[in-house]
DNA sequence: GACATATAGTTGTTTATGCAACTAAACAAA
DNA sequence: TTTGTTTAGTTGCATAAACAACTATATGTC
């Protein structure tokens, strides 16, 4: 700890600045430059659906690291532009399954390769070691605040 | 590139969620407790104005990494509660020099205290190698896409 | 079965962000 | 001085976040 305290400072400005989430703006930017027109938001809970159809929104949550309201809203726009459609589950009604429209799959192989760039432009210069480490890190951050 | 290939996957979760910010609202949490009824994002203008009072909002947005209408707006919200006042500059009538009242003058020791706490229970367990290379990284992100 | 409790999701309110369009002052060139 | 350009800051609009309060369904216990 006392020998932590004098880098700490240089931390402030990044974690309370919005340097960290530089990546998920330029993300959206090439987005908007590709025509694709969601955000980075939207995006993000899309990604989870093409590895797993069908997630409901509570598990959308966890994957997303955000809470019911965050989803509940993102799923709302989602489906008013037609990416997503709630589906009430049969087997526990208090849940909706959330599955991808056919525009919603459409948009899977574009965005990502935009965002394989995006990722790519991003971390010229980074090496693996260190991606590797910073990954480490927001995790371990993430854990001890859970 | 191509070596990086299999190891992004992993980092779209935490670029597109919300577990980069996980010690800022970690932080913010920790001020209501402490009866510091103040956001981070405000906090992190006000921690600026500590180290230097009487920035321009200008001056604010590079510290910060934020834009001129978030600035605006945080600075709106920062007087009405009563923390900052806008000076016009003598010099440049273009120009707002942001300065502290004593009330917000008066927040900066307890709430430093409260933000090296968070952020020794936020970084428990990690060295101090590891959050030079986090810095790192951010930096070096930051830079790529400036 | 009846009741308490946990889980899934929604709604309201305040604050912040991103982007584009705007005003006003400063500066530069002719 | 006039005209054009840059810089500082503001405003409008849409989206998202944090938090608390809410409804509805499921589950566990007696």
């Amino acid at each position: 700890m006392s020998n932590n305290q004098f880098k700490k400072g240089e931390l402030y400005s990044f974690i309370t600045g919005k340097a960290s989430t530089a990546i998920g703006r330029r993300l959206q930017k090439n987005f908007k430059q590709n025509n694709i027109e969601i955000t980075i938001e939207q995006w993000s809970v899309l990604y989870h659906l093409w590895k797993e159809d069908g997630m409901s929104q509570q598990e959308l949550c966890d994957a997303t690291f955000r809470d019911k309201p965050s989803i509940t809203r993102l799923v709302d726009n989602l489906e008013r532009i037609k990416l997503v459609k709630r589906n009430a589950s049969k087997e526990d009604r208090r849940k909706n399954l959330i599955v991808l429209t056919p525009e919603g799959r459409e948009l899977e192989a574009k965005s990502m390769e935009i965002a394989n760039n995006t990722l790519n432009e991003s971390l010229q210069g980074v090496t693996n070691g260190q991606i590797e480490i910073a990954k480490e890190v927001l995790q371990m951050v993430y854990e001890n605040l859970k």
